[in-house]
DNA sequence: TGAGTTAGAATGGCACCACCCGTC
DNA sequence: GACGGGTGGTGCCATTCTAACTCA
């Protein structure tokens, strides 16, 4: 599968998302994710420790024909030149965002940019605040209403990711943390979920 | 006195970070709020509600002598020609930063290039997370420790700040959360703070 | 400093008033609060808990020298004698009272006691209710036009208050309440302006 | 029916009750209120408006063989020949106390006080705060408890009251406020209780 | 003019959950 | 590794209080 991750605004769980879907993907077959934002983050999380796929850098991507996936991680705003190149070879694009105003405002630029490529895309609501707080179910409502097609799957806000970016790693590998596997298993909602909706 | 709110990374409440201390220094003279990020965060923020100063974009300033404070919103990765102009009329920067792994690794990313500029910046850490966790005092000490100058206030992570930005105001603004006030109480520590070291 | 907490009429916040300036005063030096109310209250405040600073009985003073700070807690109605030995000693006189009728006439009776004495006294209005409740604002306007110096900083009446004395501890102290901090701010805020007002 | 309203500590309604009990004997007959308070509230009280019985100095009570009915307002804090005097004349003894951690320590010393005397009394709990707090049950909890005998009658804290003594009437003669009625009923049924004990 | 009604703001208490740190 | 306690943020409900509006 090729798989794009793209957002306008940033600190919406873009990296931690190209991370834990390279990872799931890894599960299926040979897996590299390609970085192409300027912070290079999924670079230097792929330096501080040890992830179940390659990553490299999308200005040297070097021979890709031996993956079966393809996950990039584009930069916080690409320039309509390098979106559409981006945009291009993935079959699928997902756009994570956060369920708060100012990132759902910046996913409505997104989306309106992405109609304009022939792509399937799917927003990704992360970052969700626990019970009481209804942010998300209200994102997912506006999102609804707005008729952004939206993945069922959703992430919430667990102290477990940031672990795993300290560590190098997933939150599958992250220990002493109960909540690890739970972090995990929705990244694994998700990924089936694209699966499903690349196959169907 | 004339702010520039700067990160490399989005996210880690640059343009709430700029909008509440323009709301500050409006208590203390005509402000104007500078939107230079191709989101336009702080625009619409304007246009939802009513704030105590004006916002204009950076394309098409006007005339600016009549404001007695100027603060700037930067684009999220500001290629350096674009930041050797943001801050070549700057006073102040100040590059706010998350207490997670990603944004810690982007402000000293984003330090760095300042390191060339000969203009005094400061981090402040924002959406630190409740007790208890302890990733603000440890965002603190490895900023430290990385000889970061830093601000001594900090800003939590309230679910208030999502309400002031829903509504167009500050959170001074925002009604029915009690926790509002305080919200707003830790800006006007920034905001001091900062007043402080310009002076001094 | 030495200050001195009086009111006439008791029930305006005197002990709390107190206890909370001496916790202010013991954050900038060694501390010493002398309890000259019969019914002891300072004191029982102090054996239930834990304050950070020393209580004292009036009639037993003890060495003082050693202390930066004393803070006197009068009766409720100090006979005059009493009132010229508990004020000679003190910088700064602070008359609590409730922006309530029957407490604004008390407050104006001890105003006048104290005219007598070569000593600045400031009124502190306390135990404010609620807004849409206009009975702070109303009291600082009859003060206002009866010429009693009052502190700008002013007392709202919480909840928290009352768990703080239950726990012997201050408001600071007090945990599992949102407003207990805004209520610490409070008396910090009027901690502050009678610094000020002993140093100008 | 004579009676004494006493409490070592002030704010907690003894003035307010005093006003409003002898206003409920009013109704029966003939009724003085003795104003024994060195801060002279109930005479100030009755000055300012009209109360439909007479208030009088306790220093100059005159005669009072023609009144049925006799209510003491004390000072806070009597000496104990004061208050030997005080209640050796009454039939019953009303302490007032407010449901607050202080409050309720000055009335458990009242009470130590009052049982030397052979005088009936009984204690009050008034200004208690609206749902959903709990002050005013957990106080008569306490006072059970503490084996003091406690009034089933309670009055609640209603900004009503406070417009009484500005107006200089009770709670029954105040208009604009929905409230009032229910503030005059609450001190009726305090009278009614209070007969009911002095006849039974 | 006066009384009743409604809307808005604010407090207090509670339920729910996440996080950290002990102990077992 | 599992579990419980302590701390804290969020949303919800009941209530009070004021102001503005309506009605007689």
């Amino acid at each position: 599968m090729k798989l794009t991750v793209l957002s306008y605004k940033g600190g919406v769980g873009k990296t931690t998302t190209s991370v834990h879907l390279a990872a799931y993907l890894s599960q299926r077959g040979k897996t590299v994710l390609l970085d192409a934002d300027p912070n290079s983050s999924s670079l230097e999380w792929a330096e501080m420790g040890k992830l179940p796929f390659e990553v490299r850098p999308l200005e040297d991507p070097g021979k890709l024909k031996k993956f079966a996936h393809i996950v990039t991680d584009t930069p916080a705003r690409p320039r309509n030149k390098t979106l559409r190149e981006l945009v291009r070879e993935s079959e699928l694009v997902v756009v994570p965002t956060a369920p708060d105003q100012l990132s759902m405002r910046a996913l409505l630029k997104t989306v309106e940019a992405l109609r304009e490529f022939l792509v399937p895309y799917y927003a990704l609501i992360t970052l969700i605040p626990p019970p009481p707080s209804k942010d998300g179910s209200e994102a997912r409502k506006t999102l609804l209403e707005a008729g952004v097609p939206t993945l069922r799957s959703e992430v919430r806000r667990w102290a477990a990711f940031n672990r795993a970016a300290l560590a190098g790693t997933t939150v599958r590998e992250v220990r002493g943390d109960p909540r690890a596997p739970l972090a995990w298993l929705e990244y694994e909602a998700v990924g089936r979920e694209l699966e499903w909706l690349s196959q169907g």
